[in-house]
DNA sequence: ATGAAAGCGCTAACAG
DNA sequence: CTGTTAGCGCTTTCAT
């Protein structure tokens, strides 16, 4: 690793012209072309350590999202990345677990490391985020808010909530049970609350059960466990909802097992059935634009780091229902 | 955001006193309390940027995968993180998109930013390793390997190949088709071999047709446009195995779409069917141990970074086929 | 337009 | 055990 000393030497001018050459300050054409060419043939590449060092800051941006292995956070990381891509900067991926000392321990880093931002997906209400915005440095949320008052990107989960229950009501069932995330994160208890209206305003309150609630961790087996507890009522529910994609997976298996179908049962989520094998799946499903909540918080976040100083702004993306004629026998 | 000088200032020593309590190193119990207690006060975190730039290494490595929407590329992630975890380091994750310069572009990061080593997944057998190899930093390939010798983890192809084609013939198919990835990917030249071997030693050579082998790239899309180019030739095959989990996807797409069910036709893959929503399905799979290729591998890094100099190994995971009753009926 | 020199925050000799 | 000091490689005044 040759540097701009050696570079310097090579060609015959002072490290303070190659450091120019290599941030687009003017240089002489003349010098600029000795610079260049000893730097190819050193194969110099500038230290971004030093760099970085000197300038308090780099070109790397954080995204911090609660599950590496969701289908939805990889898309929205996709977008992140195709956007960062473009601008020149590099993108960390930070698995959280939902775990708010995991994510604390993120936020830390990518102070010390000198991060340019941070694009995170809040396990809690109680993220951290002052750690980081404290300092200056540009945050943007995504997928979920934060108290904090930052720049946040979010789909209108209520009426994610309502689209897909009301879907299921439209299709015949009655009885449409739920299965949400965990209590206190911020979209599952918006998209519970969409579904807690169409039942208020269209059911039946013979039709309602208190155990047609049920929580669940946002993962696969939580879907299981609680599709399994509402098989198991004594009235079971003739419809299900789920708060996102996974859990939906999950109540699919079980109601597989049992050898139900959706001529008896209605499923609805929102959320994507991740890499479906049969089309159309019986299912309706709300689908969230994930790559673009991604590439719209980069865009918010290279702004910031461009110097926008205007107050916190909230972009909401509207999903899109995507309904297939239930019943139709099959999952 | 305070520096050892302010801290050593507060506590009454000199900063490479502070600097000792914060590395461990030998230091009076009555200073060391003074240090911490001073920190505390200031809230002081290292700067990492300027140990590294001082070190000429950080506690950060690289993970080079192609595809981070591949569930078997996340979990295999989730593997190395686990154990990044575990030993302190952070982990930078990598999206190449199986684009050579991506990765080349990625690998010079690594280097630049002083990461202690890479983790990565070749896109081609051409993937300049040596850029980083020759710096001394580890590196270490996983689920490909590279003629550059390094350390490599991966799973026996040819045998999971063998198991594939084995499993759909041995359920009564003859005329077995075979969607393999992208030339020039080791691992599914591999499989692929084991298919064609299997085919040479038990399949009629009437049975056989040269399109029967189809290439596509390693996604839903390339298997759809594989399959229909099968269903659609003059004697289509009765069966199908593919080189990865994605291809898979895609074929039985279009299977569905075309109403065709495991009865008429079978198939088989190498690797897990994502997010599979009826249990079980009725498609062959010999399973990747994914997550257990992360662990390894990080393992191998982190010993290699603690020092070990012994020549470069491979470690070769064998492959589980996870067979239903082929056929059993809809997919 | 260009060079000399200071310093970002930390660690590792080297003295003591 | 502890303090002093010299950089790691780069950017940026401040002169010229």
């Amino acid at each position: 690793m040759a540097t701009i000393y050696e570079v310097a030497a090579l060609a015959g001018v002072s490290p303070a012209t190659v450091s120019r050459v290599f941030n687009a300050l003017p240089v002489s054409e003349d010098k600029t072309r000795r610079v260049r060419d000893a730097a190819a043939k050193l194969s110099f590449t500038p230290n971004k350590t030093a760099r970085r060092l000197r300038n308090q800051s780099s070109e790397v941006i954080a995204l911090l999202i609660p599950d590496i292995e969701n289908p939805f956070f990889t898309a929205l990381a996709r977008g992140v990345e195709d956007r960062a891509q473009q601008s020149g900067y590099s993108v960390v991926l930070c698995n959280t677990d939902d775990d708010p000392a995991k994510e604390l321990r993120y936020l830390e880093i990518a102070v010390a490391e000198h991060m340019a931002g941070v694009i995170l997906s809040p396990a809690s209400d109680e993220s951290n985020v002052a750690v980081i915005a404290a300092l200056g440095r540009p945050v943007v949320a995504v997928d979920r808010s934060t108290p904090y008052p930052v720049d946040a990107v979010k789909v209108d989960n209520r009426a994610a909530g309502i689209d897909a229950a009301t879907a299921l009501f439209d299709a015949g069932f009655r009885r449409i049970a739920c299965i949400a995330g965990p209590a206190g994160i911020e979209n599952s208890e918006e998209r519970l609350l969409g579904w807690r209206q169409v039942i208020a305003r269209r059911g039946d309150p013979a039709d309602a059960a208190p155990e047609y609630l049920q929580h669940a961790d946002y993962r696969v087996d939580g879907g299981r466990a609680a599709m399994a507890a509402l098989l198991a009522l004594a009235t079971p529910p003739d419809a299900v909802m789920t708060t996102n994609n996974l859990m939906a997976v999950g109540a699919l298996q079980v109601l597989g097992e049992a050898g139900i179908t959706s001529a008896d049962f209605g499923v609805a989520m929102v959320g994507d059935l991740p890499f479906p094998t049969r089309t159309p799946p019986s299912v309706a499903q709300v689908q969230l634009p994930a790559r673009h909540l991604g590439m719209t918080a980069a865009d918010m976040l290279f702004d910031r780091i461009a110097g926008d100083a205007l107050p916190a702004r909230t972009v909401v993306f509207r999903a899109e229902l995507i309904s297939p004629a239930l019943p139709a026998g099959a999952f």
